[in-house]
DNA sequence: ATAAATGATTTGTATGACAAATGACCCTGA
DNA sequence: TCAGGGTCATTTGTCATACAAATCATTTAT
C-alpha cells in the first residue's frame, strides 16, 4: 500500500533504483558500488539524498559500508528477505515459478496454523469481524469487491491469533503474491467457487475447532494455488 | 550479530536510541516528535546524521514525515514487526512471557513445517550438513559448543529446504529468542537431554520422512520451550 | 625483514542556505 | 454568517561545502 504511488521523496526513488538494481542481480553480492560522490553525481541527486539511500539500504541488509573500503553489496542470506520493499524488487525482477512456489509455501504454513490459532484463542469481536468479511464476500457482485472482501477475511482470521507476528508475516506474503495476481486480474466468471470453503474455515473458527480449521485453510489454499497456477500457465 | 558489538556510527547509535523509545513506548503512536532541528541539537547531533536515522527508522514502518506538519509515530500494525531491529527493541522493552510466548509459537509453526520441506527437498550435500552439525552437538564437551552446534543444526535443516524465506524468519526469531536465553543462561548440567530427538529430526529428513520429520521437530521444540518456561520460573 | 610512521582515499559528521509543500490565518464577497 | 480563495509561516526536503575519522597502501626506520 506505501507503493502503490511510488515513493515522490528524492531518496525513496533513490532507495527503489538502487534497491531493484542488487535485488535484480545488476549488483552482484560482493562486488562494490561506486564512491558515493561519483554515484550521487551519475544519479543527480546530492550526497546528502544518496546517503540517506545507502543508510536505508543498509538497514535492509543489502550493502554494508566502511571507511576507506567504500560500499559492497552483501550477500543474499544477509539481505532482509522479509523486508516489504526487499521482497516487492524480488517480486519485480524475478518473475519466475520458482519464487512464486516459495511464496505459496509460505502461505501454506503459515495460515493454517494462524486458523488453528484464531481457532483456540479467539474472541467475540474478533469472530464478529471474520464473520462480516465473509457476508461481504458473500454479498460481493463483482472481482474488486471480493477480492477486498478475501484479504479482509483473511487479516481478520490472523487479527484473531492476537499474535502481531503472524499477521505481519502474513501480510507480507500477500502483499508480495498480490503483485503476481494483478499482472494477470481477469474477471474470472466464477470467482465465487472458494466461498464454501472459506464458510468451513470461519465455522471451524466458531466452533473453535483448531484442527478442523487448519484443514479447511489448507484446502482453501491449495484452491487458490491451483488457480495460480492455471493463470501462470495462460499467461504465454 | 549484526548488533553484538553495537553500532559505533552516530546514527546507527541515534536509530537505536529512538527506535528503543518508540518500540518501548515511550513515544506513543499518534505523537508527533520534535522538529528535526530540536532533536538534533538534543540528542546532540547534527541535523545530517539525525535524518539518516530518522529514514532509517520511517523504512522500518515506525514513523512517517510530512512537510510542515512534522513527524508522528506511526500505529504499530504499520511496523516491520519482523525486523531484527524492531524484534530486538520488542525484546529489550518488554521481556514479558507474553512476548515470549508469541515468539516460541512462530517457531512452532515455522521449524516443523521446514523440516518436512527439508525431508522432501534436501539434497545429499544439505543433509551432509545437517549430519555434520548433528556430530557437533554429539561431541559437544561445554554448553557454549554445544549451543553453538544446535543453532549450525538448526540453520543446516533450514537451509536444507531451499527456501531462503524459511531461513530468513528462523534466524530473525531465533535471534530474538536468544536474548532471552542469554539473560538466564546457566551451565546446566543435562544440556544434552535433547540429543536422540535431534537425532530424530535428522534420521527423518535422511529417508525422506516429511511427517516423521516435522513431528519429530515439534518434540524438540516443546522440550526446549519446557526448559525456557522453568528457567523463566526460576527467575524470581 | 619486520614494524612503525606517513600519506592518500573514502566514508562519517557538521553547518548553512534555499526549495517545496502544506496547514493556518486572513481577507473578500455573496 | 459563511464559503471560497489567497497569502504567510513553518517544517521537511534538497543541495553544497568543509572538515574529522578511519584505514589501506606505501615508505621508512630499526
Amino acid at each position: 500500500m506505501a507503493r502503490t504511488t511510488g515513493p515522490r521523496n528524492l531518496h525513496g526513488q533513490v532507495v527503489q533504483e538502487l534497491g531493484q538494481m542488487i535485488v535484480g542481480g545488476s549488483l552482484a553480492p560482493g562486488e562494490p558500488l561506486p564512491r558515493e560522490e561519483a554515484l550521487a553525481t551519475r544519479m543527480a541527486v546530492s550526497r546528502t539524498v544518496l546517503r540517506e539511500a545507502l543508510k536505508v539500504l543498509a538497514a535492509k541488509g543489502l550493502i554494508e559500508t566502511r571507511q576507506k573500503t567504500g560500499m559492497r553489496v552483501r550477500e543474499t542470506r544477509f539481505w532482509n528477505q522479509l523486508d516489504a520493499d526487499v521482497l516487492a524488487w524480488r517480486c519485480a525482477a524475478m518473475p519466475t515459478d520458482d519464487f512464486v512456489d516459495k511464496l505459496v509455501e509460505m502461505r501454506e504454513i503459515v495460515e493454517p496454523a494462524a486458523a488453528a490459532a484464531a481457532a483456540r484463542r479467539r474472541d467475540d469481536a474478533q469472530l464478529a469481524e471474520v464473520a462480516a468479511a465473509y457476508q461481504a464476500m458473500d454479498e460481493a457482485m463483482d472481482l474488486d469487491a471480493w477480492a477486498e472482501a478475501d484479504v479482509r477475511f483473511h487479516e481478520a482470521v490472523l487479527r484473531a491469533t492476537n499474535n502481531e507476528l503472524l499477521g505481519s508475516l502474513f501480510s507480507v506474503i500477500q502483499t508480495a503474491l498480490a503483485t503476481y495476481f494483478l499482472m494477470s486480474a481477469r474477471t474470472t466468471a466464477n470467482f465465487r467457487y472458494s466461498l464454501p470453503q472459506h464458510h468451513a474455515v470461519y465455522d471451524a473458527i466458531r466452533r473453535r475447532r483448531p484442527n478442523a480449521a487448519a484443514d479447511a485453510m489448507r484446502g482453501l489454499i491449495s484452491a487458490s494455488r491451483d488457480t495460480l497456477k492455471t493463470r501462470r500457465a495462460e499467461k504465454p
